[in-house]
DNA sequence: GTGGTCTAGACCACC
DNA sequence: GTGGTCTAGACCACG
C-alpha cells in the first residue's frame, strides 16, 4: 500500500491517511478482503506516530471501510468499494456546492461564475469542457 | 452592523467575525470611513468575550481592512472594499479548483462533472446556466 | 498660529501639537511673549477634543515653553527659543544614533551604511553631500 | 535560543519577542528548519504568560517567519532568513530617513548633519567612517 | 507533549 | 469612552 503524507498540508495527518485509503479503495487498488499493514508497520513506513495511524484505522472502521479479522489485523470490507465511490462523488458535489454558494453570496454574475468554472476546468483537466470553443 | 456567530460552526468565533466583516465590506454594507462598533459593544451584542472581538479586529487591521482612529475607535479603510472583493473572488476560484481537482482525482468523466456543476448551479441560483435547456 | 494634525500619524495628537508648537518656537514663528490661542479656540480650530489641547499645553508648560499670564492665558517663555532649538538638535542626534545602532546591530558593513546615508540624504535634501560625486 | 525581555522597554513584551526572534533569524542564529521552544517553555524561561508568547509566535507566523509542524511545534521557515534581513535593512533606511528629514525640517546645515552623522557613527562603531581623518 | 481558542478580569495610554 | 496589552486558567484537536 502506497501512501504519502505531507507535513505542509492543512489537513491533519490521520485524515490524510483515511482519505488516501478511501481513494485507494474507490480506485480498486485496495480490494475487499485485502489486509492493510499493521499500525506499527504503517507508522514506521510513514514516519509517523503510531497513535496517528491507529486513529486513522479507527475512523476507517467506524466508516465501515475496514473490519478486524480475528487475530490477524484489519482488512477491507466487502461494502468498502461502493461506499468509497459514493463518498467521492458526494465530496465533489459538496465542494462544488460550497464554491457556487460562495460565488452567489459574493454577488458574482452567473456568466462570471461560468467563466471561472471553465477556466479552472481547463486548468485541472488540460482541455476544454463541451460547448466551450477554445 | 449585523453579525451573527454560530456556536455549531467549526470555525472559531474570531474568524467568523473577521469573515462576516469582510463580507459586509465587499458587499458595500460597510463603506470606507464607516466606524465599526467598539470592541466592548460588539462583544456585548454577540455575547462573546471582548478579547475575542479584539482578536478579530486586530486581524482585520493586519489585513488592512480596519484602521484605528486614535481614541475614537476603528473604521473601514479606503482600500478595504477592493481588497475584500478580490479576496472573495479568489476564494471562489480556489473552491472551484479544489472541487474540480477532487473530481478529476476521483476519475469522474468530464460530462459527469458538467452535470454536477449544472445541477448545483441550479440548486444554488434557482435557475439554469446559459446553454442549459430546462 | 498654524498647526495641522494628522489622524494617520502614529504619534498621539497631543504630541503632534507639542512638537509643532516647539517647531514654531524654534523657527522663530512663535517669539517669546506671544500669546497662544486658548484651549477651546485651538481645539475648535483643529477639530480636536479640548482635553487633548489642554494636555499638550500642560506638557509645554512642564517643558518651560509656555507660561501662564495671570487671567489672560498662556504665552511663550523667554527661554523657549533656545530650549526648542537645543531640543531639535538633540532629537536629530538621537534618531541618527538609533539608526546607526540598528545598522550595527544588523551587521551592515560600514560602507553599506555610508551608502544608505548618502542615498537618503539625497532623497531628503535633493542634492549630494560633500565628498559625494554624483 | 537566548531571548531577554525588558520590563522597562516601552515596547510590549510580545513585540520584543517577535523582534528578537527576527534578529536571531537574520543573524543566522536561528536557521530555517530549526524548531523554536514551545510556547510553554519559552513562557517559563522568560517568566511571562504563555498567551504572550503565543501572540508573538502567531505574529511571526503571519509574517512567514515561523510555520507550524503539526503537533510537534513551530519551526523557522525557509524564507525567513531573507525576509528578516530585508526587514532589518529597511528599518535602518527608515530610521535614517526619519533622522535626516528631522534635520532638514529643523533647518540644520548639510555640513552640520554630516558632522553629526560622523560623530554618531564613531560613537556607535568605535572607529571613523571612510573619508574622515581622525 | 504541542499549538489554538476562548473566557474573565486587570491596567494602560489616548481622546 | 476607545483600543492595546497582559495575566490566569480552561478546553480542544493533534501527535
Amino acid at each position: 500500500m502506497l501512501l504519502t503524507i505531507q507535513a505542509n498540508d492543512d489537513r491533519p495527518i490521520y485524515l490524510q491517511i483515511v482519505q488516501q485509503v478511501k481513494y485507494a479503495v474507490a480506485a480498486g487498488v485496495l480490494a475487499p478482503g485485502v489486509r492493510v499493514p499493521s499500525v506499527r508497520d504503517l507508522a514506521r513506513q510513514l514516519v509517523v506516530n503510531p497513535n496517528t495511524v491507529a486513529r486513522a484505522y479507527r475512523d476507517l472502521q467506524t466508516e465501515g471501510v475496514l473490519q478486524p479479522v480475528r487475530g490477524t489485523g484489519l482488512e477491507i470490507t466487502s461494502a468498502a468499494t461502493k461506499r468509497c465511490r459514493d463518498d467521492r462523488r458526494e465530496l465533489v458535489r459538496q465542494r462544488l456546492r460550497s464554491a457556487l454558494e460562495e460565488a452567489r453570496h459574493s454577488g458574482l454574475e452567473a456568466h462570471e461564475v461560468e467563466h471561472l468554472v471553465k477556466q479552472e476546468f481547463k486548468r485541472v483537466n488540460g482541455r476544454a469542457v463541451s460547448g466551450d470553443k477554445p
